[in-house]
DNA sequence: GTTAAATCATACTGTAGGGTCTAATAACAT
DNA sequence: ATGTTATTAGACCCTACAGTATGATTTAAC
């Protein structure tokens, strides 16, 4: 009931606001909240300030939009654990890489630099943003271990436990390093080594009784 | 040679620049760079913005001290594994709790918020941050693993990998969210029950023979 | 006590940037 | 056609703030 105000004159470009979100959030990617002007923000987008804040209310609403974009682009695929029919070996292995993948991309790093550098400014987006992305996958992630103990392929206590676990093993050494820009950024093969080393050790401690008895050293 | 140039006239005050070091520490903590200003430093110091200039060139320069700063404070203390004589399991349980009460205190998180923010405009600062602290201490770990499976006390490939994971687990879930001010802070019980996990888990994972055998279940 | 440097107090400059205003034009609704 | 709204172009206001200038005052070295 509320979609349908009665308008008169010109409509909104929805064009116009597409391309303001994007450059707002390019460029908040780029240099921070701070050094990000809204002139640039509007040259950007080939478009007026005025534009701009017919859009958007202020520079913190702009930023708040753009959060959100972020947390929506960065949560979860829907079909994350499709079938079900592949091995736990190989469904912790597609999703560490991917996950690999995803924080150490341009953008994911650039986004989780933006939201912990403006987390105590913006205590609510930060929520927001860790639940939609990181708490998301994780719960998703602690479902599907239940799911496979509950199969008898897997013996855990607390899933939720044992997924933090898998994911804080995959950040590893990365994470910070990648948050500080302290490069080089790791290779492909790297990546895929390292998740191969996380998914082993993994099924070592929660995998079936004799996956305990194989090889004892990594 | 370079020390005892010969002076006239009245020495710098080293108490003034103290006083400006901790000023600026606390302010660049509390808010973050750019809302830090150099009046308000003046201000809280008790001292003339121009007694700021006379110590420090810019606000650039004066960020790079507080940084080297707080890397020096937050390094790893000389004694760390002290005697050797204690356990694996209560080395690392102690080691664990220093770590995590240390980057869960408010200035430890503080700074790391400072540093991630700031990464990207200063490099540099960000690696020698890196490897003053984080780094610094994963590789006194890793000496320590080592030179407990020499001892025959634990089996280990690669001691620095099992300390990354060690350091991994311990932050685990919480990192994130602590960066993220996603309250509430896990009380010093959770911490320590936290501790005790992952040194357990740990040990499965790495302790002698017998080890793997307990305790199935996490 | 003279001198040179450090500090103070305060005013000042220059610039960057958030946000507003106005007047004109363009697009759409009725 | 008429009215309403979106957008443009560009000037404009105001505040915050980094950094400087000036002149007085204190402190320590000699």
């Amino acid at each position: 009931m509320t979609k349908k105000i009665p308008r008169q004159g010109r409509a909104p470009d929805a064009r116009k606001r597409a391309a303001i979100l994007g450059s707002a959030m390019k460029l908040f990617l780029q240099n921070g909240f701070a050094k990000t002007s809204m002139a640039a923000i509007a040259d950007e987008a080939d478009v007026t300030k005025q534009t701009v804040y017919a859009h958007f209310k202020d520079k913190d609403n702009l930023f708040q939009n753009i959060i959100a974009e972020l947390a929506k682009k960065h949560a979860p695929p829907p079909g994350l654990f499709g079938s079900g029919k592949a091995s736990v070996e190989a469904a912790l292995y597609d999703l560490g890489l991917a996950f690999l993948n995803m924080v150490s991309s341009k953008e994911g790093i650039a986004a989780t630099q933006l939201v912990v550098a403006e987390a105590y400014r913006h205590q609510r987006l930060a929520q927001h943003y860790y639940e939609s992305g990181p708490r998301r996958i994780l719960n998703l992630l602690a479902d599907y271990l239940a799911s496979q103990v509950k199969a008898g392929k897997l013996r855990i206590h607390s899933p939720l436990s044992a997924a933090s676990y898998f994911f804080a093993m995959l950040k590893g050494n990365y994470y910070l390093r990648v948050l500080l820009n302290t490069k080089p950024k790791p290779t492909a093969n790297e990546k895929e080594a390292h998740v191969r080393e996380c998914v082993t050790i993994f099924m070592r401690l929660y995998g079936g009784k004799d996956a305990l008895k194989t090889r004892n050293e990594l």
